[in-house]
RNA sequence: GCGAAAGUAGCUCAGUUGGUAGAGCAUAACCUUGCCAAGGUUAGGGUCGCGGGUUCGAGUCCCGUCUUUCGCUCCA
């Protein structure tokens, strides 16, 4: 376990040091759970969009794209269930100023009671030794009784309370338990509030209160309130989806983990509209293509696992994670998830407006069910990145440290190499630099060692390395070298796009 | 948010019982070598996370705070 955590510090140093990931405001002092993608990182991630939206809208003519903005009209976040869902419980200790989730520390307090029964249980143990017999021990002891019941009553009190949003149940709740912080050991709390985890803010005047709006906390609602304006300006036929790649943000009370759960964070999410009935089928289409698209960037599949859902959110019937082991263990990285009719039906009753599609295979007018793709756009960063740190011993004892980040991927394709910084060896390589830069991301260097610019395209996961040396003067031809295997090969100047496109034409 | 650990140059760290900051690597310029990092010369870069306190004097002791990492919790 602690190789693991540190595989994850050392990863982290890597992304700052070799600019793939900063620390928001770093200068003062950092925003908490909130991270920047510098000169190499912004790179990966553009092109992990674009390999994702190549897979998703490119290869699908039933499916097409959108950009919804952040901003959207309040009532959807009613619609969705956002407003009521994402809210937690919360109150505040007076004196110590800490803020607990009110329900936690009600559970809380059930756990003290359970440590008392269990407490009873081993003196009852120790008196009795191998003739002690547990179950009847709990069933009889006053004392144990006693506690049980107790346990009971809050939990018959705490529940429906939580259930129906009974926020003065709870606070009296508390009272009555007389449940002190932990840190100031005081009974003196505030009202139980909710917190909730969307963002708001507010749009145009401020001396209206109603104008309060939310910054998205998932990107679907964007493409559910255009379903009516894409299906029917791009003339879409059932099945079909609408996908998009964009920003939501979660004031989450923990966040951490480095990019794994941030507070403002990016989603890639595709909305597939069915026949209902038929959201079955389509959900284990989706989950195999997905799985595919996976596959595709050549990481191996040990590293991924389906997880199914036991317990469903409020808008699905069906659910599968695709797990990714990372460095502190297999962790959600994508979710399909049948979300039926709930988010249009939503929709249509909040509105007002008839959300419907007229099917004329089978004559008959419904509200589509949905199937939705959804991936976390910086949990695959930190995916691939996590796949692809390699750290290696080489023959001669020394060592190297290799980002192996699929080709495709990969912020820079090529560097081009003078082998010496004369004998016109940088004019022959500034040609051939500035014959693939209208094509490829490329990095041109001549300072340092061979050697040493060899290590510092490992770094950043550069798939080859272009040398020019004396011979390319006499017969227009270079080394080209590879990154995993090191290996190089001598081909003329003409075959260094064949090669790079054939390497990254993967999907 | 709670509990635990950490924070000195871009990175890795040193800094002895408190006496106003060092090394290696990295970076830049020049010279040299030239196919798998770490030749030479020179230069730049730190109010020791931040704010208080104790002290004649704090990187070093105390308090607070911020940030990060790990566990609990939640999720994409």
């Amino acid at each position: 376990m602690a190789t693991n955590e540190d595989l994850l510090k050392k990863i982290i140093a890597h992304a700052k040091e070799y600019g793939f990931v900063f620390q928001s405001s770093e200068i003062y002092d950092g925003l908490s759970a909130v991270y920047d993608y510098g000169q190499n990182g912004v790179e990966l991630k553009n092109n992990i969009k674009a390999y994702w939206w190549k897979a998703m809208v490119q290869h699908h003519e039933n499916i097409v794209g959108v950009d919804s903005a952040i901003f959207m009209h309040p009532t959807v976040w009613k619609a969705s269930g956002h407003v009521d869902a994402f809210n937690d419980p919360m109150i505040d200790n007076k004196d110590s100023k800490k803020r607990y989730r009110a329900d936690v520390l009600v559970e809380d307090h059930i756990a003290k009671i359970e440590a008392k029964i269990q407490k009873e249980v081993d003196k009852a143990a120790k008196r009795f030794g191998d003739a002690f017999d547990k179950e009847q021990f709990m069933a009889t002891n006053g004392r144990v009784l006693d506690n049980l019941k107790k346990i009971e009553d809050i939990k018959n009190r705490l529940y429906p309370a939580m259930e129906n949003d009974d926020l003065e149940g709870i606070k009296k709740l508390i009272e009555d338990l007389e449940i002190a912080c932990p840190i100031s050991g005081s009974k003196n709390w505030t009202d139980v509030r909710q917190f909730n985890l969307m963002f708001s803010t507010q749009m145009g005047s401020l001396a209206d209160g109603s104008n309060q709006i939310y910054l998205r906390p998932e990107t679907a609602q964007g493409i559910f309130v255009n379903y009516l304006n894409i299906q029917k300006t791009g003339r879409m036929k059932i099945p079909f989806g609408i996908a998009q790649i964009g920003k939501a943000f979660r004031n989450e009370i923990v966040a951490r983990q480095f990019i794994f759960r941030m507070r403002e964070f990016e989603q890639m999410e595709m909305q597939f509209f069915i026949r209902p009935g038929e959201e079955m089928k389509w959900y284990e289409y989706w989950k195999e293509e997905r799985r595919k698209w996976h596959l595709s960037l050549g990481i191996p599949a040990e590293k991924y696992r389906f997880h199914d859902h036991e317990k469903l959110a409020h808008y699905a019937n069906a659910a599968a994670d695709i797990e990714f082991e990372f460095p502190m263990g297999f962790k959600e990285l994508e979710g399909i998830h049948s979300r039926t009719d709930f988010d249009l039906g939503a929709h249509q009753k909040h509105s007002g407006k008839k959300i419907q599609y007229f099917d004329p295979e089978i004559n008959e007018s419904y509200v589509p069910y949905v199937v939705e793709t959804s991936i976390g756009l910086d949990r695959t960063f930190l995916a691939v990145l996590s796949y692809a740190y390699t750290e290696e011993k080489l023959e001669d004892e020394s060592e190297r440290v290799v980002m192996k980040i699929p080709p495709v991927l990969a912020p820079y394709k090529a560097a081009v190499l003078p082998l010496i910084k004369k004998d016109g060896l940088p004019e022959k390589a500034r040609e051939i630099m500035d014959a693939l830069k209208f094509d490829y991301m490329c990095q041109y260097e001549e300072k340092d060692a061979i050697g040493k610019r060899y290590r510092r395209q490992d770094a950043i996961g550069t798939p080859y390395c272009i040398t020019v040396d004396h011979q390319t003067l006499e017969d227009n031809t270079v080394t080209i070298r590879e990154r995993d295997s090191m290996e190089q090969e001598r081909i003329p100047i003409e075959k260094i796009a064949e090669i790079i496109e054939k390497k990254i034409k993967r999907i």
